[in-house]
DNA sequence: ATGAAAGCGCTAACAA
DNA sequence: TTGTTAGCGCTTTCAT
């Protein structure tokens, strides 16, 4: 046992000469004292250095103020923006993140767990999803969960994605109107939706087009280093590709370096290249990367306004949302099919 | 009052026909219950869905498993890497992160207040510093501080920086062999010690030395677009620098495109600029920056350590560390004087 | 408006 | 090994 030496609402109501209960009013916002009890209370505690246990108070309450964040993916600078946001957010809102980090969806169900046990208020699960048993788990504890750029047709909670078909499609569109033919696919993590289900539209696309094909699906591809060698690595391959559609901007750049620092490729007359994110970098001159724009900011606003809503009112039905991305068109893809 | 549906140890006691000693007991680890009684509360708590609220555990055993931490900076991906780093070591060590932010300097105090109620077992604050008296306080409550990327003699708090005036001088060192003259120095956040320890050692090394001196200091400059415009600016400006030394990554690969793309400077033969963080997009092919690289894994370490350290023992002693950062020779200074 | 008493869910000392 | 008892620091009826 650790020496204790915090200040406690006994002592703070002995030295103002009145009772626990008047302590507990003055720092309750709304309750009825007196504003002579109210000063004596407020200048014991000052001498003091007084400040409510807020986990004693939770226990009472039935409410922490604290919700629980589980981050799965940290690769893309996407993803900090969303964590830094969240926590702003609802700090303004008087809570606080509880953070935990998950390898994968099958770290997940602890982080989960653990955070349950710290009767967080809410749960966001970032890029990652927990298992049927346990979202149950949530629901039954009655904690409203969010998952980003997830869902689950099975888990009863909400969810924030961007309509990735849709973008797989624009893409398409963009380059069979520019006259390129042979498509390859870059996949970062296997696991992460946005890209699975953009390339498997632009699979779909391309099957039911002529004159443009998919050559080439290469996965686990992921940051500059890879993209570089990967794009070296198609070179050596019997059919090479004149576009290359990546799901994730670290990766396209070091995709663009390769092609045009180690192959002496023409981007975007021999070579287009499409990004997925939108990060600072791309916009940047020596890159100006063709990518997708996902609509960060949107689907924070979502989560949040979502999951506070479910906090005001448990009774609330999750559901799905749906941001839209947004094709940004740079100097990595050119506009027209060439002379 | 919201409807309450979770599970007491009380439930589980009844179920498994127990004490609620015996159910506290079979998830302590190491307490003494006979196997047959630990067999029908794993039973019965399987069964009800127990899971033990770990702050009305809290209360009693004096530690709460939560470590405070405070960001007061995002810009910098480095900091990413830390928050992560950090997110995965203690939570290896059974710890979990309570995540603030705080704008400056200014709101540190309140975010540290906010913890302290939250009874946080340490406090980690990354590139900010709480006030003397809020310092007191935490010390009062027992409560380890470790300060990242500060530190403060009159504040009782471990702290982890790196030796900014070394680098200051080997920055000097370097460009002055190299032949350059006339220095120009631009600082991001100007309340970011690492900038303003590293320029005040150029500064007093180009007094002390001859032939070279600093033409320009500008301050506020922070990001890739806000360089790209500095440098601009700068060459409208009656004395024209030929090394500009950075203090941000991304601002000096906006001043190297700037040179390079808008002012069609030759670098590093016209221009040497030199940044500070070494970020992935450094190293790029289509960059190479010259940088300093910040020894983050070392000050995590460091960090990491000494809080643990201070949770086992509280009566330790709080310690300034430092770690060495390294200047990384690429591409955008050159090695020695023009012919 | 105020205080006494009860109790949130848990663990720790003590007896048995 | 087990149950009983007390109490962590707080809020909340319920009388007054």
């Amino acid at each position: 046992m650790k020496p204790y030496n915090k200040v406690t609402s006994h002592e703070v109501a002995a030295l103002a000469g009145v009772s626990r209960s008047a302590v507990s009013r003055t720092f309750t916002p709304g309750a009825s004292v007196s504003v002579k009890t109210r000063e004596k209370v407020e200048n014991a505690a000052r001498k003091l250095g007084y400040r409510p246990n807020a986990l004693a108070r939770s226990l009472i309450v039935r409410s922490t103020r604290m919700i629980g964040l589980v981050m799965a993916e940290w690769q893309n600078p996407f993803y900090t923006r969303m964590l830094r946001q969240f926590s702003e957010r609802f700090q303004a809102e008087g809570y606080q993140l509880l953070l935990l980090t998950s390898a994968s969806d099958a770290g997940v169900d602890d982080a989960v767990r653990r955070l349950l046990q710290y009767q967080v208020d809410g749960l966001l699960i970032v890029s990652a999803k927990p298992s049927e048993a346990m979202a149950e788990e949530c629901e039954r504890a009655g904690t409203p969960v969010v998952l980003i750029n997830r869902h689950s047709p099975v888990i009863r909670a909400s969810s924030v994605t961007c309509d990735n078909a849709q973008i797989g499609r624009d893409i398409f569109a963009m380059l069979q109107s520019a006259g390129y033919r042979r498509v390859a696919l870059v996949l970062g993590d296997p696991g992460v939706l946005t890209g699975i289900e953009r390339n498997a539209a632009i699979n779909e696309a391309a099957a039911a087009g002529k004159d443009i094909r998919v050559v080439a699906e290469i996965s686990g591809c992921l940051g500059y280093e890879a993209g570089r060698q990967a794009v070296i690595d198609m070179w050596k391959a019997a059919e090479r590709p004149d576009a290359i559609v990546c799901s994730s901007d670290p990766t396209a750049l070091g995709i663009l370096d390769g092609a045009r620092l180690d192959l002496k490729l023409a981007v975007p007359e021999e070579l287009a290249v499409v990004g997925l994110g939108d990060i600072p970098q791309s916009s940047w001159g020596a890159y100006r990367l063709t990518t997708v724009h996902l609509p960060v900011d949107e689907m924070i606003n979502l989560a949040v306004e979502d999951l506070l809503a479910h906090l005001e009112d448990p009774q609330l039905e999750p559901r799905p949302m749906t941001a839209r991305a947004r094709l940004v068109h740079r100097d990595s893809v050119r506009v027209r099919p060439e002379a």
